[in-house]
DNA sequence: CGGCATCCCCACAGATACTG
DNA sequence: CAGTATCTGTGGGGATGCCG
């Protein structure tokens, strides 16, 4: 009868859950990882990291298309966060060598299993975009 | 627009000189796909909708700390690309619905499979940002 | 070679108010 | 209840230039 709670009986026969389901608590570390990892570079980063060790250029010439501001940004991003390593060998000229950590190389599988379904269905997800 | 592999060819290009990477080719998805679903809120939805149906203000409370006009363009994204279904019963007052399509619900998995590393690794991240 | 510093822009998140 | 309309700020991201 009160306004504050709505029941929505037919949609719901048993309990409806608490204002802050424990979706949102499994949720939010997901969000989290999305934030850190669901840029506009980052996955492209690890998942070439995830076929090999890179060096910077050779990284900025495989993405193509990326800065080097936004380049340096993101392996900035992914080491402190402990997901890429970053060893410099102290030749002249210098040279810097990329990597995945472990922590980097065990996100790969599920990123891949995305990425795998991201290659199947993208083209449903355009086509839904047409209609 | 994807600046990934964006290569504005010029009207008279007729073939690629260079053939693109194939990293490139099986990540560029994977960036679109996380681009429509990496925001801030959209895997959020997703997860909600994979656990039941709801209703317009039922994700306004589920999600707590949406806008209504956040909330509006998410369920919008993901309905125009097929992930979302949106069923409006005229009722009066109007109740919309909301469901994951098969498309999106078969989203679910891959993303769970990412939801499970993260509430796992997490604090994996959180502390290596530490540092 | 492998960056960092700076300037700038605009796309998009968020709050607020109003409506069928 | 389920949205739209409008304004505004923030920051992601590109371009350019310089440095060890």
């Amino acid at each position: 009868m009160s306004a504050t709670h709505t029941r929505v009986p037919s949609l719901v026969e048993h309990q409806l859950p608490q204002p802050v389901p424990q979706a949102e608590l499994a949720a939010c570390p997901v969000n989290e990882v999305f934030r850190r990892v669901g840029d506009k570079w980052s996955m492209l980063v690890v998942i070439l990291l995830g076929k090999r060790s890179y060096r910077y250029n050779e990284l900025h010439r495989a993405v193509e298309g990326i800065s080097q501001r936004m380049l340096t940004r993101t392996l900035r991003g992914l080491e402190t966060d402990g997901l890429v390593s970053r060893t410099v060998h102290p030749t002249v000229p210098p040279s810097v060598e990329y990597d995945l950590t472990p922590l980097g190389r065990s996100l790969l599988e599920p990123l891949s299993a995305l990425a795998d379904w991201a290659v199947k269905h993208e083209p449903h997800l355009a086509a839904a975009r047409e209609s």
